[in-house]
DNA sequence: CGAAGACTTGATGCAGATCAAAATCCGTGG
DNA sequence: CCACGGATTTTGATCTGCATCAAGTCTTCG
């Protein structure tokens, strides 16, 4: 845990901080909901997502343990985030966090560091969601969770197919397709019905994914 | 001129500037390039783009007068820049920007103001991608261009119709029909052939757009 | 004026959406 | 422990929006 904490460059002594859980399907913190903590991933796991009055979604991301988000510079949430299982979090209060942001260069360099990589993030998420056709996108998508959250040889996919779906632009149908057809090709098997999965050839889903790999 | 850089809490008298002019198709730089400029427009337009080994291409944003692009936090910039049309661009060492962020809290200030910007663009930019039609893909791009470049009722669209279709993950055959069709719905026409439009339905196309608003 | 590039418009094809149904999973209570 | 019921996932059939292919027209500029 400290060592988490450490990474972002934030240390627990300086903040009143405290945990709470959250039950499958909570609602952290709502689109245009003002900031007023940051928060970080103690157990389970938490979707951003965009709502459209119609009922269409776009899933921005999941954050996972050790993941801090909520983290914003302007003064409003732009994603509602939701708890995709049971879910521990650990609250920081955001002005605590300015304050010292303002003060410590250091503090400084980690916020710059968290909004910088939500950006790449997004970045290479736009590049998928404007070029990358179904079997490239749940590939990346495999790949990306292999590399966040694989204990073992078993990668976690906490979150459902829809879920997959609406991150990856799809429809769930689509996603269900694109795995099994990995599965029947020999690139990924099962455990524990389908949120517990083996990579079997990740040189194979790092190809398709990597056509999405930069040229030139 | 000033005015721009000041709104960015960038005044030039720190920096040894140049103006540095670019034909039509030039490249500003390149993906994984180092980061040794940051650059303004002064005149033009540049195209912001990440492109794949087969051709595919996904534009990420336009950079229009005024704007403060390849500012980047890491070390290689993540896209290549490219001017649109025939382009005057302000440059300013990044070194020199770096000594300031550090020494100066205003500068701290305009950095983070800078990349907020492009992550909030991105955030929504993966919003349409991920969920939206042609039409409202287009739609949106046109409200976004009328409140970035209009010029009395002018909105200048600087870019072909090719990068309007890879900036909105779309081909241009259905750019063009898109606009064809609010053509002769009377939302929109056309002086100057085909670069310089007449919003003439605003609210026709901003609720469009706006399909993509927000909900709850 | 001519040629190359950019745009529009039309015809056709297909990847992935939609519709539909069966299979599987999982929590709950007897 | 097993049976039940709702939710989730898989699988199949069909449909459709946009891509692709293909002319033809306009624009720009040497």
């Amino acid at each position: 845990m400290q060592r988490l904490l450490g990474q972002a460059g934030i240390s627990s002594k300086w903040f009143n901080m405290e945990h709470i859980d959250y039950c499958k399907g909570a609602i952290v913190f709502r689109q245009a909901q003002p900031c007023e903590y940051v928060y970080q991933v103690i157990a389970g796991a938490v979707r951003a997502q965009k709502l459209l009055p119609d009922g269409r979604r776009q899933i921005a991301g999941f954050h996972l343990v050790g993941d801090i988000f909520g983290l914003e510079t302007v003064a409003t949430h732009r994603f509602e985030a939701v708890a995709i299982v049971q879910t521990t979090l650990r609250l920081m209060s955001r002005r605590a966090l300015d304050d010292r942001v303002v003060s410590e260069p250091t503090a400084f360099r980690a916020l710059l560091g968290v909004i910088t990589k939500s950006l790449i993030h997004a970045e290479n998420h736009m590049l998928l969601l404007g070029c990358q056709d179904s079997d490239e996108r749940v590939a990346t998508f495999l790949m990306e969770m292999h590399s966040r959250s694989t204990s073992g040889r078993v990668t976690h996919l906490p979150m459902s197919r829809r879920d997959i779906a609406d991150y990856l632009g799809l429809t769930l149908e689509t996603v269900s397709r694109a795995m099994a057809k990995f599965r029947r090709d020999g690139l990924l098997k099962f455990v524990d019905a389908q949120r517990r999965a083996v990579i079997l050839d990740r040189q194979a889903l790092a190809a398709m994914a990597d056509e999405a790999r930069l040229a030139s």
